[in-house]
DNA sequence: TGTACATCAGTGAACGCGCGTTCACTGATGTAC
DNA sequence: TGTACATCAGTGAACGCGCGTTCACTGATGTAC
């Protein structure tokens, strides 16, 4: 059997360390994190954690890059053969899903700004952001969405954004233990909003 | 001139002491707030806060009390005289201000749990969720609001408050330093969900 | 109005805690010849 | 294959910090007679 090479135990301990910190934050939340907690559970001193990464923060900045390239996978991923409608549906119930599914990603990517300042300046290809703008435009370009005056494609997408954000946040907040068929209601939330749109 | 009672003089440290709190969280974030700063700035020693509140978690709670009738006085003092499709707008947009102005108390309230456990539970009169129910309700009741299966009054509510939710929360967070017409985009996106309900 | 006393508002020091980070170090692993 | 050396992976102790809360205390304020 070969032997890991160094690269390879590195990667595992790196993986081992974001874990842990993942699931630390499920357990007691972002604001209890310690690297001690973290090095502990991983078996190691609190010092040893600088050999993988400079600070605490880098910890959490790597996770927020993991989680957004996550949820724009997730985003990405809905088959493009489906009509455009249909697509945009999925892509935001898959929001919504990502938040739910991993509600430590969603709430460190959550504590971040954007570096965009204003309309007017360009929008990240790398940002999830820019996977809905996508899909809406083509929504638009195929007469399926309505743009009205000061609400293109831009305000739309902002429209969707705010809804399934605000879906994904109260999920992981304020209706943590509620029980209900969130899947339809969203589904038809954001239906609703669609055909508010022709 | 009279002098203050001592009843005066009590609630008069106590909101001094709130409003500190305030500041700081405004400062530092929710997570930094602490105690002995609060003393600190107030003129006190640690020790004088416990004559005032029992812990620190009595301050949030407080704060977080005080945060919700705010809010709901801000929804129901929509004058009731308004067609009931733009009093739940404005009903909607009062609730993204609040969020916007008061925004310490409302991540303060973000950071709560909602005690109903269920749509088949009641739904407690003192929550701002209430108020829009209620206007839900009327505008259905005439007829304003179309109920589909699956989709009644609780879950349109729902959408609504996702909806603002979202507005709200990525305003204070990802959207914190981006210029935009927000006013604006934010009642577009309103009117968009009322219209895909008719 | 004066006096004796009780209550009040607030202090200072200490408790025990956990935190992120640094630094000199060491034994294990890998490399070059 | 053996040996000398360099690098690596990780440790243990310490740094200085700020935290929430408790407790015995004290001077100021208010009250009763």
């Amino acid at each position: 059997m070969m032997k890991n090479t160094r690269q390879e135990r590195q990667a595992d301990t790196r993986k081992a360390i974001l874990q842990t910190a993942l699931e630390l934050i499920a357990e007691k939340g972002l604001d209890k994190l310690s690297l001690r907690e973290i090095a502990r559970r991983v078996g190691y001193s609190p010092a040893g954690l600088y050999e993988y990464f400079d600070s605490k923060e880098d910890i959490l900045w790597t996770l927020a890059l993991e989680g957004n390239d996550r949820l724009r996978a997730a985003a990405i991923g809905i088959s493009s053969d489906l009509p455009i409608k249909e697509r945009l549906t999925l892509a935001c119930l898959a929001y919504v899903d990502f938040a739910v599914q991993n509600p430590e990603h969603f709430i460190i990517m959550n504590s971040l700004t954007t570096r965009r300042a204003s309309l007017d300046e360009p929008v990240s290809s790398e940002s999830s952001y820019s996977v809905f703008l996508k899909i809406i435009e083509v929504a638009i370009a195929e007469g399926e969405l309505l743009v009205q005056e000061n609400f293109g494609a831009e305000e739309i997408t902002y429209g969707f954004w705010s809804l399934i954000h605000g879906m994904g946040i109260l999920r992981l907040t304020q209706l943590r233990s509620f029980e209900a068929d969130f899947e339809k209601m969203n589904r038809k939330a954001i239906e609703t909003f669609i055909t508010g749109l022709q």
